[in-house]
DNA sequence: CTGTCAATCCAAAACGTTTTGGTTTTTAAA
DNA sequence: TTTAAAAACCAAAACGTTTTGGATTGACAG
């Protein structure tokens, strides 16, 4: 179970650690038939620093931690394109898996990261002051923050919903729904975005033409069948805060005889996989996660290189046009067959 | 940037180092009103133990590397049930994201982790045999291979392959295809069983009769293209070695005419989300992916422990019943439609 | 022969902990 | 009041590195 140290490589060269850790470390005071006996020897020995030794030294670990609750979905494709962007700049990254706030904190305290990046619905404001005291650099990826050393990188989820408010009146649409998310800054921006576009153009959407979809399939049909049930006039164009709510609201209306898109269009968001497969296929906005795993990732390098202080960057989306959006109908409410 | 050590918190405590660390770290030799002062001044400062001081001196570090190359889809899901576990017994997970097997081996030797779960395609024998010589606990999730202080935890992909083939045989199917993945153990291992299992109730599978499938959707999609356009008779019963690839035959027969199901049953494998919103909706194997996560976390903490020599531990899978399987059409094999 | 310089090597300090083996202080018993 | 035991505290060593500031050569010029 003891593995192999400095010291041992340094006995079975017969030199002094100094000499084995500047020959190791491509330093200049070595003899190069000396270098080589000794780099045979750490290979032959299986020698690597240690990197707790190496790290107390140096205050530099060469690891960006993603902090995160969850790995699975969204946020695997999001690591992926981090990790590249961390290994073209030759740092690691490690994906912490944390239950709570707290424990990000402490993994960030006990220094073993140069970098973080978070997304943690559990890291609160009290959190975020303690980190920017730390002077650590830091990217969130779920709000709108920026200090010293920390930087904000987002969807322009405002533009989103703006985009989405957009393209459902170029199509004719003049009533509309809206399927709510859950309070995250995404859900709330795009729901800004929407409103405030709608509301540009002269359109106020009242109420009861927002349904609870918590970014979730379930709560979303739950919704709509609700709404159907009630008897009130269908709206033509439905705007769901994500892709997930989207499949939801249509499960509820073909199963009630609605048409889509021919009685009803709906756009989703965030353009997951199954959006493509799905019968009627969803139009949707794709937002470039990759694109933002990869600024992310740079901004935090950039950051750890004190290259500008903290900023906040967003990105932006587009429009994903397959078969679950349609010119409006002529009447004014959609109503369903037989 | 410099962070607060242990020497800040004596001094503003007024006692020696060692006091505070007992205090901190629940020692005895420290009286209650003592210990309570240097609680909340450590809390006020933000006090936590570096990291590396710490392993330094304990050679233990408290975390679980998982090794991998990338995190998506598939691996994210195993993370997940990784992480519960984990934390049950006091651990922390951390996702390593490595592009090589050398860059694997790196990180294991620096002693970073004190057990590693490896799925990489990248780490080969070469680096096997330096993992057995350190005596890390590790497990490995893509091999069959145990010793000393190493396991692996698998699927029972050879006992998949027999329940494929005494599936499709239960619904009356004589002539059957192979779909083929990549050679990786649960590729191999499928296949094995498949054909084992044909071949004890009688039934020979001619090399036409399988299909390059590469676990990729397109892949088994030209393939079998290609087999229409050969002329070849279509076999009734197909069973590709993963749900990507059963969906790109679907997409291939569907397009030449043929019926999902009626004229061709097709059987896949994984029980991926997509399934059961694909027309026709997919039958499949499911095969536990949480289930593993779960069980190679808690092998590698208790090869940690000590608690038994390494060993292979293998999951079994179920079928899930869905709308691409059905009885064999009458007559021996399959046309197109029109 | 002396002095200088470059090349090669090394001892020791420092990084932040935990732990060992004390020492000092307090308490309780005699 | 003295003594023994218990409680509270601390100095120093150790963990594995890197780095600083020499020390030791040998060659070469003066």
């Amino acid at each position: 179970m003891r593995r192999t140290t400095i010291k041992d490589v340094a006995k079975a060269a017969g030199v002094s650690i100094t000499t084995v850790s500047h020959a190791l470390s491509g330093g200049s005071d070595v003899k190069q038939e000396t270098r080589e006996r000794i780099e045979k020897l750490a290979a032959q020995m299986n020698y690597m620093p240690s990197f707790s030794g190496r790290n107390l030294k140096n205050a530099r670990t060469g690891v960006i931690g993603l902090y995160s609750r969850y790995i699975r979905g969204f946020y695997g494709v999001l690591a992926d394109a981090m990790c590249d962007a961390c290994q073209q700049a030759g740092f690691e990254l490690d994906v912490i898996l944390a239950e709570s706030g707290d424990m990000v904190m402490s993994s960030i305290l006990s220094k073993r990261v140069d970098g973080a990046i978070i997304l943690h619905s559990g890291f609160g404001d009290r959190h975020t002051e303690v980190l920017r005291e730390t002077e650590l650099p830091a990217v969130f990826l779920d709000r709108e923050f920026s200090a010293g050393r920390i930087s904000s990188v987002l969807f322009d989820s405002y533009k989103t919903g703006c985009q989405a408010a957009d393209y459902l009146c170029g199509l004719g649409h003049r009533e509309f729904m809206f399927i709510k998310g859950q309070d995250t800054y995404d859900g709330v921006e795009r729901r800004r975005g929407f409103y405030q576009r709608l509301r540009e153009r002269g359109i106020d959407l009242p109420s009861e033409r927002e349904l609870e979809g918590a970014f979730d399939r379930t709560t979303a049909q739950r919704s709509m069948e609700r709404f159907i049930a009630s008897g009130a006039p269908m709206p033509t164009g439905i705007f769901a805060a994500n892709d997930d709510s989207a499949i939801g609201c249509i499960l509820a209306l073909t199963a009630a005889g609605y048409r889509v898109p021919e009685d009803v269009s709906i756009l989703g968001c965030d353009n997951i996989e199954l959006g493509q497969w799905y019968t009627p296929s969803l139009t949707t906005m794709k937002t470039g996660i990759s694109t933002m795993g990869r600024l992310a990732a740079q901004e935090t390098i950039a950051l750890i290189n004190g290259e500008h202080p903290g900023r906040i960057t967003k990105t932006e989306s587009t429009i994903v046009e397959r078969g679950s959006c349609a010119g409006a109908p002529l009447s004014e409410a959609a109503a369903p067959v037989g």
